[in-house]
Order: structure tokens, then sequence, then C-alpha cells
DNA sequence: GTTTACCTTGACGTTCGCGTTAGTGTTTCG
DNA sequence: CGAAACACTAACGCGAACGTCAAGGTAAAC
């Protein structure tokens, strides 16, 4: 049984620090080429290196990784929307650095208003995704019980001696 | 003022019985180009035609065209995988011509259950994007309500004299 | 220290879902 | 009739979102 590598440098005393590319991959279930050019457009921030250059991403990359997916295959965004609400979702780091004391607090609103608003307008498109979709899902299930009715007068022809 | 060219031929008493191409992109909001894109992938069957070789829709058509659209767009399913479904659909065009008499009922059968099928498993699909998107919209919220309790603390902030 | 597994950066290829000419035919208006 | 408006097919083009080599460098195991 060959062993697995584990992770090169680990801060000590907590586990699974940092990943490498091919774990990222394994356990978002993308490949390692759509990391790398998730990266390519912006959707992922570079992620820190080992001296050799290998990629270590943090457990926040990986819920990032999530997030795009997440926003791609079920919110049917493309990746270039996608890049504009997770640069928005950057802003969060931003603010809480922009806390040197109270220096630009205008700014400082200003920021969370805008990613508030992103947020406001991610719920509206879900929500219209959702009406859509329980409108479909009564379509469909009002098939269904034709079907059923079908089905169920086919039984009833059986049912009888001849026509 | 131009006046507006009419379907050709209307079967006498119909009102817009038949469609040509740009009336019914105009309607769809799809392009021409697109209506022949689908219609060379399958997922919409030949249209009738007039002598000179022009496309004539009907509104059933039509219909089938803003479901195309709507699984694409609202659903997010390839154009491949909505060519097997409205395949399924033509089913009941299918059924209805297989009821010659009584002549081949487990025929029938067969093929209603396989419709059935299909539209169980199409409510399915339409169950997993629901819970996701509950569950994204959940988190979002959860997000507006943070941001919201950051400006009010900035509100807090600004209504004191100072630091 | 060499094997082996894993990573790196290019760079070209592919599929999807149409857009966009190009060149030609058809139908309706006047 | 001719001019507009509309349609036809064929074929090349394109952006998005990766896939797939190629030619290496690196890290861990033995």
């Amino acid at each position: 049984m060959t062993t697995k590598r584990a992770p090169t440098i680990e801060p000590a005393s907590q586990e699974h620090a940092y990943l490498q590319i091919g774990e990222v991959a394994e356990r978002t279930g993308v490949t390692q080429r759509t990391l790398r050019f998730y990266e390519e457009k912006g959707l992922l921030k570079p992620p820190s290196r080992l001296d050799g250059g290998f990629r270590l991403y943090s457990e926040d990359d990986v819920r990032r990784v999530e997030e795009v997916k997440r926003l791609q295959t079920l919110l049917g965004f493309t990746l270039a929307d996608i890049k504009d609400m997770v640069e928005a979702e950057e802003i969060k780091s931003q603010i809480k650095a922009t806390y040197r004391r109270d220096a630009e607090v205008s700014e400082r609103r200003a920021k969370i208003e805008k990613a508030k608003e992103v947020t406001v307008r991610q719920v509206a498109v879900i929500d219209q995704k959702l009406a859509a979709l329980l409108d479909m899902k009564s379509h469909l299930e009002e098939k269904v019980t034709r079907y059923d009715g079908w089905l169920q007068h086919l039984d009833d022809l059986a049912s009888l001696p001849a026509g």
C-alpha cells in the first residue's frame, strides 16, 4: 500500500491546515484544471505556495470553490457573474481590514451597503427561480396524475369481459 | 405605414393558425437562428412548410419553444437533456395515435409508464434544486441580517460623542 | 540517490449554443 | 412588372468553460 503524502507544512497542532491542489480537487469534485482556471479568472484569490511552487489552499478556499460551483450549477450564473459576487464577498475581509479605529466610517458603511445590495439581489434571483420551479413542479404533477388516470382506465378496460 | 404581412394560409375561420419563423421568434423572444438550430438538434419537430419552403409553425410549436427555453434558463439543463424530455413528451401524441381500438393495450400501457417515469424523474430533479435553493436562500438571508447588524453598529457609534 | 507520485506552466483542442455573414429564393405591395 | 420585406441553406466564427497533452520541476519513500 502506497503511503499518501501528507501536507508538508501544517501550522503545528492544526489538522489539514493546508491542502494541495490534488486534495482540493478530490474534495470539491472539480478538476485541478478547473481550480487553476478559476484562479486565472479571478474567482479564487491566488493561493499561497510551497517553496517549490506548489499551491497551498486553505479551508476557506475550499468553501469558496464549493460556493462557486453551487452558484454555477444550481443557479446557472456565468463565471463572470460569479466573479462579481465573490468579489463583493471579499468586501467582508476588507471591512475588517478597514477597521483601523473609526478612521473611515462612511467608507466602511458604503462597502457594507454594497455587499448587502449584492446579497439582496441574489435572494431575488433565487426567489424567481423558486417560483418558476414550483410552477413547473405543479404542472409536472398534473401530468403524472393524468398518466395515472390513463393507466387506471386501461385497468378498467381489462377487467371487463369483451367490447 | 407598411402593412404587415399576414400568414398566407390560414384554415379559414381560425385566427393565427400558422405562424412564420419571424413571428415565432418575436413571440418567444428567441432568434430565427435559434429556432432553426433547435429543429436541427431535434428539439422541435420539423414544422410544415409553405409551398415556397417557408416554415409554418403551430401554436403547439410555440409552446414547445417556450418550454425548451424555461428548461434551459431556469433549470439549467443542456439542450441534449431537454431533447430527451421533449421526446418523452412526444409519447403523448403517439399514445393517441396508437389508439386503434384496443389493439395493443400492453404497448400503450408501456408507453404511458415510460412517460410517467420520465416526468417523475423531472420532479425529483426539481425537488433537488428546490432544496438547494432554499438552503442558499437561508444562508443569504443570514448574511443580510449580519450586514444589517453591522450597519446598526455603525449607527450606534455615530450617535455617541467621542471614543 | 533514484524511483514514484505529485505538482508546475504553457498551449492547443473541444463542446455547447448559438451569431453572423453570404448568396439566393419567395411573397406581398404598389 | 419591380422593389421591399421576409425567408432559405450553407458555412464559418465565437465566447464560455474547461479537457488534454507536452515538457518539465519537486517532494516523499525506499
